[in-house]
DNA sequence: GATGAATGAGTATTCATTCAT
DNA sequence: CATGAATGAATACTCATTCAT
């Protein structure tokens, strides 16, 4: 299993770009079969024969695309935090208010994770740990933070640019956390829990020195 | 791969008790055997025969006693979780005031994740989804959950029963996704964070109605 | 080891069907090899590396076209049935008279258990109680019984209908008795023998009341 | 596994002869748990701990008095035949006429083969061909062939010597085939089958030329 | 003698990857 | 380029047998 030890070797994420429009049609459809193949059956049942069977596709075709099942696993990996960012970035387009921010981010959070439930907890659970942190996930990162910053920023409370960048990290964490633990338990499109986790993230960016 | 397929049948956890000293210890040194192993190579890298080489013991000792490799990671679970509780009861002769509730809390749950935080992450986020619900988890969750309640209860807030439950589920995710984020950045030990964790964690059960 | 359970429910006798030539041929020499292995070494001999090895061929190959060893074994079982079943059919075009039949059948008895005499006991003695009734055995069986019902009915004996069906038994049984008898002490090719047992069948069809 | 290969050479059959009341007890409850587990899960469940844990003796126990799997066997195999011995030898005492003698031969082969029936034939089919030819197994084919030759020799019908054994062991591997096809299909005791039977027999003995 | 813990060679099976067609 | 047959290292698990206590 080549996953089990880190890679850190920048490798070429794809053997070759696909020029022709079957080309990029086969890459796609192996993708969205990997996609399935690890939402469906997990990372335990993921392997490269099961998903080129599913892609309707040969093994051989597959690895005419994809070096090694790392590079496939990076490839959906970077299709899913794509899709995410795309649906984070539509709520982003809120009010001034802080209150609204809160609102806009915690809505497009759970929007976000709704794409995908199981696929995200094993992408993220998973498969993340094991691959060096590639640009994908540093972009991703990177982008999701920002939001986060923006929100501190926006918080009248008086604290220090590290202080701010903790309570970044707290609160993406806090957010995480429960939609997470939401996602396990079908609850994700709870109105009931949403208000919660609304009113938990804007208690902790307002509540006073305790 | 067993752990693809839930079992809910119950298994016998060990196929023979270990009567004698020596094999008393051998049990022990495969456990902690196959904690080491977990923690480090992460489930990619877990393999039976793997631990019984780092054990020092044969592959049929190890058979012996566990029944399958399943049985071995439930163990190593089981062991796992009840160190967990042990270190989070330490924490719970505190005072009476929900500021000292939640700092014990909150304290203690730093202290917990800090037994084995790689370990942790790997059973929590990888070895537990494939396991079906063992009497070591429900015990653990009730414990832990049963922690949260009480505080939630401790809080002046009014709230119904339904509410007070899915603020403790909240509550519990948010602790628990912090925690988690900053195992996996290593600043778990950082007085800020905690400090910063305990303040969330209170804003959100005192916080007013927005 | 599987085959110590019946299993009954059905399962697929060949993962994929060889489609090309090269395919049909590897598992061609599979079945082979495994028919050697059953027969040259018993069932306690035979084994899936073994197989491959005998045929030349890696055990990925083997594992690829038959889902376990279990397979392997019936389609082994298959081929020699279906092998019995042709020889045996040569003999049936004789004549009319009861004592042409019993002639006949005891020819195409004694020709068929001559195929592979080792093989035939392994799979008779030993591998056949161990999986549940395949339909392979089935067909066998009933085109078995036909032939000896069609003996019995041929006779002039009056009888009743539950009385024939015994009769057909206690044929089949004597005659298989008798020639696998023989097989084990390399006396199958005897005119001697043949001659008695014909005998044998011929005064238990026809001999009066006692 | 040793049995896969053909011993010639003579082994002792126990390690040590037992001598106290004690031994003689655990020697008898280890064969006894032997042909329990034999009879009970067949050859493929047949194992040395097994045998010692149904025995309710340490394994260690077992190969201090069986040097390995094979003696226990032939023990096994050796008191099933001297049992089986036993009881023909009850139906012995029959009167002179051949008719008699058929039917105390048959009525005692049947009562033999009711002890046990499910071990006799995985003794006889499976477990003997692995064995060379044990003394038990010849003294007990002797006696066995003694009795058919006897009524073979009380036959009117002229035949010379060699004609005389190669009927009396056509009469034996008929019985037995009957014998044993009906223990399979659980018509042992059936008062037709046995009426069958003694009419083939009888019928094969008196028959003129065909 | 008796015990049962320990051993390890052996066996079934999977799956990432290659390469001839 | 596409195919899918073939590979074999890796891995879970069994069971006959030994030997220290």
């Amino acid at each position: 299993m080549i996953l089990a030890t880190r890679i850190s070797s920048p490798r070429p994420q794809m053997r070759k770009e696909p020029r022709q429009a079957r080309s990029r049609a086969t890459v796609e459809s192996i993708v969205q079969a990997g996609t399935r193949v690890l939402s469906d059956r997990g990372w335990a049942g993921f392997n490269t024969n099961e998903v080129a069977d599913t892609a309707g596709v040969s093994i051989g075709s597959l690895y005419q695309y994809f070096p090694d099942k790392e590079a496939l696993v990076e490839a959906i990996l970077q299709r899913h935090l794509d899709d995410v960012l795309a649906v984070l970035s539509e709520s982003e387009a809120g009010g001034r208010s802080l209150k609204q921010l809160v609102d806009d981010l915690v809505t497009g959070m759970i929007a976000a994770h709704g794409v995908h439930p199981a696929l995200h907890r094993v992408l993220l659970d998973v498969v993340a740990p094991h691959l060096g942190s590639s640009p994908a996930q540093a972009k991703f990162e990177a982008t999701y933070l920002a939001r986060y910053r923006a929100i501190v920023a926006a918080c009248p409370r008086s604290r220090g640019k590290a202080a701010d960048e903790i309570v970044a990290q707290v609160l993406c964490a806090m957010i995480e956390g429960v939609i997470h633990s939401a996602a396990r338990s079908g609850a994700l499109k709870s109105d009931e829990l949403k208000r919660e986790l609304i009113h938990a993230a804007y208690s902790y960016l307002t509540g006073g020195e305790p």
